[in-house]
DNA sequence: ACTGATTCTAGTACCAACTACTAAACGAGG
DNA sequence: CCTCGTTTAGTAGTTGGTACTAGAATCAGT
């Protein structure tokens, strides 16, 4: 068996682990077969990190992947929507909404819904929440499809404020009243 | 101090550790304040394996597998807890957590991890918002380092009352008056 | 064939985050 | 009081490394 040249390792090497992050300097002396010094010395070269910290990064793209989906901009589906006056949104209990004990959602999930519903019909460049006062009347199973009703009731230029339903099969579980600070400009800043 | 009996820490330390893989056991000590030997019992009876393993299996993970496993359970990570009478938790604003045009932080997170924090704080099996009056003080930008502070007022048996105030360097962003039922039994059923 | 540089191998001390085990201390109940 | 479940403490051994030193092997050019 002819051996590489350091370059030529190098090169293979860098192949290797970025198709399988998951080899050890010990699988690697193996497969080269130099000993674990000299795979440590080409890893220091090349700045490739030890195997842990490789497994580390391709769980956190993966996480991290998850968390961009999960953590949406949105919660719920917008069904409908008029820009200023009112919008409509769908919003389904899942596995991930709820406690696991008793399938009951998470209070916070039914709040994003209704937070992002407000953002979403007011028709300006920024809007903020500035106060909300909810009731969380019923609570929301694992399951149960949310339909959200949003009504602007007045935009002074500044703030508006509005209403906002949720319901399960017309069984009210959520209502609020959000005050939404917005602007043409963005000029706010504390 | 009031510490969690047995079964009670080795269910919240199974969401834990599925909502974030990375923990080791030092970590998982500090957070449940018992030694790193319980913590290792904990994972030896409810077969959890060591965190190089975990993050092994994220990494290999299908994503669309973890999608539906582990959306976030709790925003935040929770730095001290002193049951039903106060908490602290830290929340990192992130790229996912912002408007893209203007790098706030979306209202609803804010109110997620002033709600996970009551969820928290509440010493009982079954802890649900009823109501909550929140303000939203100040924006929060792209990397703050938000810090909760939540304070029990009083409970009377079937509702506690909680303070809320969130800051970012000492500053005020926001904050909250909850009401929070909970009961032993899981007896509510709207 | 000898010199000098490059490259490789060997070996030590140290680390994090464990496993696996033993033993002692604590705490509430009968 | 003693007992049992639980918790804590401590030791030895493991994996997969870092960081470093030192020596051996190889090769290139003279």
């Amino acid at each position: 068996m002819v051996k590489y040249k350091k370059t030529e390792r190098q090169e293979l090497l860098l192949e290797r682990v970025s198709s399988d992050p998951f080899l050890t300097d010990e699988r690697l002396a193996e497969i080269f077969k130099v000993s674990i010094q000299t795979i440590r010395l080409d890893r220091l070269e090349l700045d490739i990190p030890e195997v842990r910290e490789r497994i580390k990064h391709v769980a956190r793209e993966e996480t991290d992947k998850i968390r961009s989906l999960s953590l949406q901009e949105v919660i719920g589906e917008i069904i409908d929507i008029e820009l200023n006056d009112h919008a409509l949104s769908l919003f389904i209990a899942e596995e991930g909404h709820v406690f696991k004990k008793n399938k009951i959602a998470r209070g916070h999930y039914l709040f994003a819904q209704a937070n992002s519903l407000c953002v979403a019909v007011i028709d300006q460049p920024l809007a903020l929440t500035k106060t909300a006062h909810i009731d969380f009347v019923r609570p929301v199973k694992l399951g149960d499809k949310v339909i959200s009703k949003a009504v602007v009731e007045n935009m002074d230029g500044r703030i508006a404020t509005i209403q906002v339903v949720s319901k399960v099969e017309q069984r009210l579980v959520f209502k609020g009243r959000f005050e939404m600070y917005y602007t043409g400009e963005g000029e706010y800043d504390g």
